[in-house]
DNA sequence: ACGCGCTTTGCAAGCGCTTGCGTTAATTGT
DNA sequence: ACAATTAACGCAAGCGCTTGCAAAGCGCGT
């Protein structure tokens, strides 16, 4: 039961601080001798108390995860990815759910950290000044996953470029009407309400591009759901002149949007397009094109460079691009249906004059 | 920084053996001195040292929580529940994700829990005698969800009966031919198997109480996913006799399923019924009808069993009952929607006679 | 006044590991 | 063959808490 290291010394004969180093591999200890202690060790099931250790060395193996959410696919995902890379790096994680802004606070505020994690990992959160100050002062490696800070490693997707790509696309199909679906940083959320609104800026720039006018009614932010995506599409549907396609910055929403479509009776894409963000495990389901970001490569990559940078290298900054994953929720308008298909080619003249 | 026990002590004007004592509550300290103690902790942002408590009192604080995979709904949400529940009880949850058969070899061949964690809540896991042996054998205390054991607390779903149930609303729709569609326990996979073939036990018992013979053509199993109940789905298609109705053992199947279906050009639930169960947070997308178990409290009361056998209460065992959610893709067979609908009563004479 | 029991506090010995430094043994150069 | 390196190992002092036990302070009855 309590099997310490110095009955693993006096099994192999020699002394525990010889034990030690034998089984961390640290120099100056023989071939001969490390691999009688480590027979010795095996022979007794020993391993090291981690509470000892870390109380020896300071230093704790484990790192923690820190997302706003858990019931999320892609949160699943990330987090699955991540762990494993960490644990092959040797360390543990711990897992923290910020759902409430009282939790995050709690978190941010008091030293939650301090002792039980030698770096986290931050999702889909942008940590303000002061929180990260508070991490890096109690001694936290900190690595950002969807966020961005100055002197911080992390890794994010092109949000802004993936919005433009994504309107390029409905706008190469002959949209002109087209509407933004984005996720509200709402009260209670605790998402730094960054990248949704990256998207928005890809949208926006998109259209002036090619010369159209924004149309705040256009751009409509609910929670990131598909209650949400819901609502918002709703509420599209009693404009004066509804859009013919849109762009939604979550899947999950992208869902609820074509449940509202087609209970509205429209049908996708012949009377309306749907471009989704994502690429989540279910699009296939309902054949929603969306934007890809490789979800599996930013968790691992989030976890090495945690890891880098508790092997003390300099934090790495990851910008992953998003590429179009092209299903049947999107097809040119059905103005144009009957005549000639437009070709997706570039947003060439003759539109950018519209009225 | 390294702001101690002895500085708070220093502070207060006391020993830090009072400090400790005050600062945990123990008795045996005045309440005027646990103030001082507590205000000069609070002024110095103190706080213990995890390393060095467990140390000293050889309790980790931490639990641990194995699921096979994170990137699915159910758990992430499950998790998302037990976390909670754990944190306020104080503890820090570890991850562990048991993914393949090499992980599990390792998680439960070493001690690797030892001195990690004082217990560990598994997911959707059946371990064998040995696996949990291995653990209690290392003082953790378990907690199982999504399976049994003899003596273990755990909490789980009546699967025999909720499988019984949903063919019996599939059965008093009208339908006689009924396929299952279930989970098989893969090479690779780490489930016990145990809860899919519950279900498949249901479905059989259902069809029998009624007459009805069981053909094995009829029982699909396929990996859990889209992929694995499309798979399944399209092995049904080309059955000399298709059946007219389908109760799958997941949500995720079940979207596969329609999926094939809708490609296959038959109508839901026109052509085909479809059933499936977990009541997945998109169900509502693609509206399915599902059997529903309250995910939340299973997670909760995990939590909430596991921290009463830290707390020397007897292992409590939680078996939740499934109940039917109606959404859209169950209905009549087609044969008996232009006559009288079926009421949904017992299955009453007029079938069991069945050829 | 004095002794007794109770509460409040401090002392010091761990908990199980790591690591700087000193010691011994083995190796090399001349 | 002897001094000087160098490699291998052991000693013991922590790491920052907890806790059994003894000491001190206190109120009370007699």
């Amino acid at each position: 039961m309590t099997v310490s290291v110095e009955s693993v010394a006096e099994m192999a004969g020699v002394s525990v601080s010889t034990v030690s180093r034998a089984l961390r591999s640290v120099p100056g200890v023989s071939a001969a001798t490390r691999k009688r202690v480590q027979e010795a060790a095996d022979e007794l099931g020993y391993s090291a108390s981690p509470a000892a250790s870390r109380l020896a060395t300071g230093r704790t193996m484990t790192v923690g995860i820190v997302v706003p959410i858990l019931a999320k696919w892609f949160f699943g995902k990330v987090i699955g990815e991540a762990t494993h890379t960490l644990r092959e790096g040797g360390f543990d994680v711990l897992l923290f759910e910020l759902a409430t802004p009282g939790q995050r606070e709690r978190f941010f505020g008091g030293a939650h950290l301090h002792g039980r994690t030698d770096g986290v990992i931050i999702m889909a959160l942008q940590p303000t000044k002061d929180e990260l100050e508070s991490l890096t002062s109690q001694g936290q490696a900190v690595a950002l996953l969807g966020a961005e800070a100055q002197g911080i490693g992390s890794v994010s997707v092109d949000n802004v470029g993936a919005g433009r790509a994504a309107v390029r696309h409905l706008l190469n199909l002959g949209h002109e009407r087209i509407a933004f679906i984005g996720i509200r940083d709402e009260e209670g959320s605790n998402l730094g309400g960054v990248p949704p609104l990256q998207r928005l800026v890809g949208y926006r720039e998109a259209l002036s591009e090619v010369g159209l006018p924004r149309d705040s009614k256009l751009e409509q932010l609910d929670e990131n759901s598909v209650a949400g995506g819901a609502a918002a599409m709703s509420r599209l549907l009693v404009a004066e002149q509804v859009p013919t396609a849109a762009f939604v910055a979550s899947d999950e929403m992208a869902f609820g949007v074509l449940k509202v479509l087609r209970k509205a009776g429209l049908d996708v894409p012949r009377d309306f397009s749907v471009l989704g963000f994502d690429n989540h495990e279910l699009c296939d389901v309902v054949d929603l094109t969306t934007m890809d970001h490789e979800v599996a490569e930013q968790g691992q990559d989030a976890a090495r460079i945690l890891l880098d940078i508790l092997n003390g290298r300099p934090p790495a900054t990851l910008v992953f691009p998003a590429r179009l994953v092209v299903r049947e929720t999107t097809a040119p308008p059905r103005a144009l249906r009957s005549t000639a298909r437009i070709p997706d080619s570039p947003h060439s003249a003759g539109r950018s004059g519209t009225p």
